[in-house]
RNA sequence: GCCCCCGUAGCUCAGCUGGACAGAGCGUGGGACUUCUAAUCCCGUGGUCGCAGGUUCGAAUCCUGCCGGGGGCGCCA
């Protein structure tokens, strides 16, 4: 059942060698030996610096500490340990026969769609909360990496055991709303938007639909959520819930929240304000919840939102916000305190900013001036895979550059279609072989230890990393991390296609069954590592 | 002024809890299609990991300072 049974055991013997040697620090746990794959393959598969890391407290020479380490590893004949060699300043490198890879496709056969499922989360429910975009236009190319990344993040999650509910908050009350709905109005009878309105084409557009005689604010309202639905659903993003800060108005949860925060002691009145002592957690200033003139500022309502949230029993939420709204996560993090909660409950993604370009020169993404590029336009051009994955590839943490002549070229520079293209191909195998009359034959009569040749050997090892790729993507809420992983898999795929026919007929049919085999733990773990990323696995292209 | 993110090959970016000569794609130069899709594969080219200190047996990775770039510091959302 362990899927790193092999690390297992050499930790286990390691962890046991150490014992016998009697030193001071050893790992408590089998599971704390520190042990890696070397990048140089001269360096075995794996490599421990145990013998590094102790020599010194213990008074030791550490490449006598190591061959000391080797001699009772090499007395412990571990399974699959072909070698057991010290190198460089005291490592202990470990070189297996192949045959610890060949378990690899069975367990990726028997598990199929849940190969690489990790039980990491025990059952945590996070919440993650993501776009968020104001209901006063289409979301556009730069809402699409936080789109992106929160249901990727959101299926990670999931698929490494936490419990999690996606989440679009309406911010549908407010000035933006009347400034929106004031432009659509002006629009529909022929003028320019007011001072200060919305200035976009999409105005016009939408306002040409709106009947007559219709609330420009509600009907407005509608229309751009249907909207957002509507494109966020072609990018295969889907919440479980839209949650209407309206809502809360009508409920009383926000008065409510307001009485809660009173009673904990950490509001006070003052210049005819209601304050938010925030600066007793951390924020750098006090924060206004109600205005002089009696209104609420997005403050109230948003921690109402966060408070209701933590009622519905969630227990982690994640917020996936811009960089432009990164200052106001101390305060978010005061407030979360301020309703007795731990400012850990709260994890807040900022997403760098993307910047467009077209032509070499950066396109701007402002609503007001309304040089907009749509996500819909976005995925017209190119689809939604290709958006996805182009967004999907490097850490939120890095502004990130989108050539816009690029991913719609649709050229070989577009990571997409190398990726679907390592999963076609292995799906054409079986086309062709059905055509040609070829037949599997079950698993378990076929001997893998056949595979030998370096491609076979590369496919193996990459299907190996998927359950810590998948562990690190949902520890460090990371799941560019996936696409990497999925990348380096193509690119194994494609290698071995080149040079390891299964069909061809001077193909022994033991090495067909057995390269048939590792094809189809292939694309099962192509297909797993997409699912993630909610990118399609098409079975042609 | 204070806070956050980034600064790795000509370009766009990976680099896991520090590890053994720094990687990928694109670009560029040269090869491979009577054979399961050449949207592929192979070989070559290309880097003072922003700079300077520090911790460590060992630093692209951790700490400090500085220099660049981006973003933010409202009784606006």
């Amino acid at each position: 059942m362990p899927v790193d049974s092999v690390e297992n055991t050499i930790r286990t013997a390691v962890a046991t060698a150490l014992g016998e040697v009697g030193l001071e620090g050893l790992p408590s746990r089998p599971a704390e030996v520190h042990l890696e794959r070397p990048a140089n393959p001269d360096h075995g598969d794996f490599s421990t610096n145990v013998a590094l890391a102790l020599a010194k407290r213990n008074g030791r020479n550490p490449r006598e500490l190591a061959a000391e380490l080797v001699g009772l590893l090499e007395a412990a004949d571990l399974a699959h340990v072909e070698g057991i060699e010290i190198a460089g300043p005291g490592f202990v490198n470990f070189r297996l026969a192949p045959t610890w890879l060949h378990e690899r496709i069975g367990l990726v056969v028997a598990e199929g769609s849940g190969y690489g499922r990790s039980g990491m989360g025990g059952g945590r429910r996070v919440l993650v909360e993501f776009v968020s975009a104001n209901p006063t236009g289409p979301v556009h190319a730069g809402h699409a990496r936080g789109a992106t990344y929160g249901d990727a993040l959101a299926r990670v999650l999931e698929f490494a055991g936490f419990e999690v509910g996606r989440e679009f908050y309406i911010n549908d009350r407010g000035v933006q709303m009347k400034t929106y709905a004031d432009s659509l109005a002006a629009r529909a009878a022929g003028e320019d938007p007011p001072e200060g309105g919305y200035m976009g084409a999409y105005i016009s557009e939408w306002a040409s639909e709106m009947p007559e005689g219709a609330d420009p604010l509600e009907w407005g309202y509608e229309f751009a959520l249907a909207e957002q639905r509507r494109v966020l659903g072609a990018l295969n993003v889907e919440f479980d819930r839209w949650f209407s800060e309206r809502d809360m108005v009508a409920t009383g949860a926000i008065e409510t929240t307001l009485e809660d925060l009173r009673d904990r002691g950490v509001v006070e009145d003052r210049d005819g304000a209601v304050w938010l002592r925030s600066t007793d957690y951390g924020d750098d200033k006090d924060r206004v919840l109600v205005k002089s003139d009696g209104e609420f500022t997005y403050l109230l309502p948003d921690i109402a939102y966060h408070r209701d949230k933590f009622s519905r029993g969630w227990q982690l939420l994640v917020n996936v916000w811009g960089a432009d709204h990164h200052g106001y996560v101390p305060r978010m993090k005061a407030a979360v305190q301020s309703l007795g909660h731990d400012p850990d409950d709260l994890e807040v993604v900022i997403t760098q900013l993307v910047r467009l370009e077209r032509e070499g020169s950066e396109v701007k993404i402002s609503k007001r001036s309304g040089d907009l590029v749509t996500l819909e336009e976005l995925i017209d051009e190119v689809g939604a895979d290709a958006v996805r994955l182009t967004y999907l590839l490097q850490s939120v943490d890095s502004p990130q550059t989108v050539d816009l002549d690029l991913i719609v070229a649709q050229s070989n520079e577009n990571p997409v279609f190398y990726v679907q293209m390592a999963n076609a191909r292995l799906n054409s195998i079986d086309r062709v072989a059905t055509e040609r009359g070829f037949e599997r034959l079950p698993l378990a009569g076929v001997d893998l230890s056949v595979l030998t040749h370096e491609r076979e050997l590369a496919v193996m090892r990459v299907l190996h990393e998927l359950p810590a790729v998948v562990e690190l993507a949902a520890r460090e809420r990371a799941p560019h991390k996936v696409t990497t992983w999925v990348r380096e898999l193509a690119g194994a795929v494609h290698g071995f296609y080149h040079d390891c026919p299964i069909l061809s007929p001077d193909t022994p049919e033991e090495l067909r069954q057995a390269r048939w085999w590792l094809a189809e733990s292939a694309r099962i773990g192509l297909r797993v590592g997409l699912d993630l990323l909610g990118v399609s696995a098409p079975e042609a292209m």
